[in-house]
DNA sequence: TCCGACCCTGCCGCCGGCGTCAGGGTCAAG
DNA sequence: CTTGACCCTGACGCCGGCGGCAGGGTCGGA
């Protein structure tokens, strides 16, 4: 299969395909004209590197557990090798994760605070933007 | 107070508090050698920028908040305007965060399920690293 | 024969949040 | 007078994941 082909089925752009390529996570053979060529077992390739990207793992981070995830990463059953750098990858997403919740706890937490004086309303759409002096108060001057 | 008390005191580098400026987050008056002059209420001020930085908001986003945001975000009692400028904008950080999450379950599942057979050993340190063929695949020829 | 669809390489651009020079002024202490 | 600690502006670099353009080859069909 080509590399529109490919792209059609995996929902990646051409362009990403080649970046991925250039990346090293994914490799292809050439038609005689110079057109790269796919085997089948890239498009579950390219969704595994879809998923673990949309995680927020990088391509980087992903390029060593490629050569192990050739299978469905997200069905399949994995090596016991691939567990270990995928839980240690994780670890890394999972504190990303942590830390953004921690602060957005803690604004929480000051939006509560105040909520005792506007409270109610708690999870609702607040459209808002307008807000604030806005152009006001650019600075602090 | 100059900007390099006003970087230790609030932990951020000199180069971005002068960002900060730059990108209209904080201001400051010029002593007459150019020096730039902080009142001390710049330090809460950066301290709170610093916080919605670290809790994932952009500088823009902070923008129009900083307006309102004089006293204590995490402590004080923020106007109800920026409660909701800051709800608004904490969706945006919470959808963050369950993209990230929710693609991690599915990873996490993943070694749940080939947890069956290599089982036992949960949240462990495994320090791997040496994983997979690693070089020995780097594309899928 | 020529169009249009597809493919190629190479390279610059962008967002965000600074880091890091480069090149120079200011000022108090020794 | 020099040193050293600080300050200034301006501008380029970097990471990550592509987007998009330029400039050109390769087909199959009308």
């Amino acid at each position: 299969m080509r590399i529109g082909e490919l792209a059609r089925a995996t929902g990646a752009t051409v362009r990403a395909l080649r970046h991925y390529e250039q990346a090293g996570l994914i490799g292809s053979e050439r038609e005689p004209n110079g057109y790269r060529e796919y085997r089948e077992s890239a498009v579950v390739r390219v969704r595994n590197i879809r998923a673990l990207v949309a995680a927020g793992l990088t391509l980087a981070d992903i390029r060593p557990l490629l050569g192990c995830l050739d299978g469905d990463v997200l069905a399949g059953r994995p090596s016991e090798r691939v567990l270990a750098i995928a839980r240690e990858r994780l670890a890394v997403v999972e504190r990303r994760i942590a830390d953004q919740t921690e602060t957005r706890d803690r604004l929480v937490a000051a939006l509560a605070a105040a909520g005792e004086a506007a409270a109610g309303v708690a999870a609702a759409g607040v459209a808002a933007a307008e807000g604030c002096p806005a152009e006001g108060c650019p600075a602090e001057r």
